[in-house]
DNA sequence: CACATTAGTTGCCATCGTCAACCATTTTAC
DNA sequence: GTAAAATGGTTGACGATGGCAACTAATGTG
């Protein structure tokens, strides 16, 4: 792979990359309503069976009363559904509404299509490195994350 | 290049390792005392000569009047002087101390060590693989950002 | 059955960054 | 050369966000 612009260290490089994709960049950009907190616990009760309010605290780094609000406020928008346990009495499983499952994809859409845009310029073999590392980096920080 | 875990699409990718390198992932975690916002502003300061408190605010997307409360609160650590600019007495230009490039220094080893844990797990020649693609990757956001 | 533990909620609070109004300086127009 | 517009920066008021600690309800344990 070529290096076309100027170097820097990898850290440099995520440090760049997660800004632009972190709340100062996708915050309402993609999915009006939603910040990118509500956004990330929208993602983690779709792919989460049965899904807690803790679970959701645990895996994005929010404190239970954290998870609690974020809850909340993606029920007030319809988004998703709260409902008892049957096999636990105090524990609320969180699911996305048939809304909740149309924002994500649309919104993951949307931010691919951002992603695609900063990317025109790279060739194919470049873009097919990229999402390959990229797979290998997001794996290694989500497993070191537990 | 292995795929050693399960593959996910590019943007998920991206997703994932910009919530573990954004506030979630960072905060206090590397610089006490300093927020994200904080720790990119005193970085764009070491990065921008004669940087002015606008020019913060444009390159990391904040408004001016949010420029100026995050300058304010470097300033107040000690971590950035502020002094008129010769040119043109409305600009503030903004640059950190000593004790802001030092912890900016510090603060670039912490988050790397981070990354070398992480990445702990990954041979060599992934790695490099995957320092490339993220150098292309950042210049590439980068630009489209302008 | 008493007591400890765990899931979730809520009141109170500190932090953050926007908006709009404002001052100071510089630039433009006549 | 001076009045008016534009630009850089600051501040007050505000809404959004998420933590802490105290609380309720349900489950487990002795």
């Amino acid at each position: 792979m070529k290096n076309i612009q100027a170097s820097s260290t990898l850290v440099e490089s995520i440090l760049e990359i997660a800004w632009h994709f972190s709340s100062k960049g996708i915050n309402g950009a993609c999915c009006d309503n939603l910040s990118l907190s509500e956004f990330q616990a929208l993602k983690t009760t779709a792919m989460t069976p049965d899904c807690s309010v803790q679970e959701i605290g645990k895996l994005l780094g929010f404190t239970k009363s954290g998870a609690t609000r974020i809850v909340t406020r993606l029920e007030k928008q319809d988004l998703v559904t709260k409902h008892r346990s049957a096999a636990d009495g105090r524990v609320c499983c969180v699911s996305p509404t048939e809304a909740g499952y149309a924002l994500l994809q649309t919104a993951m859409e949307c931010t691919s299509d951002r992603l695609e845009k900063a990317l025109a310029n790279i060739d194919a073999s470049d873009r097919e490195n990229v999402a390959n590392a990229l797979n290998v980096l997001a794996n290694a920080v989500s497993l070191a994350g537990k």
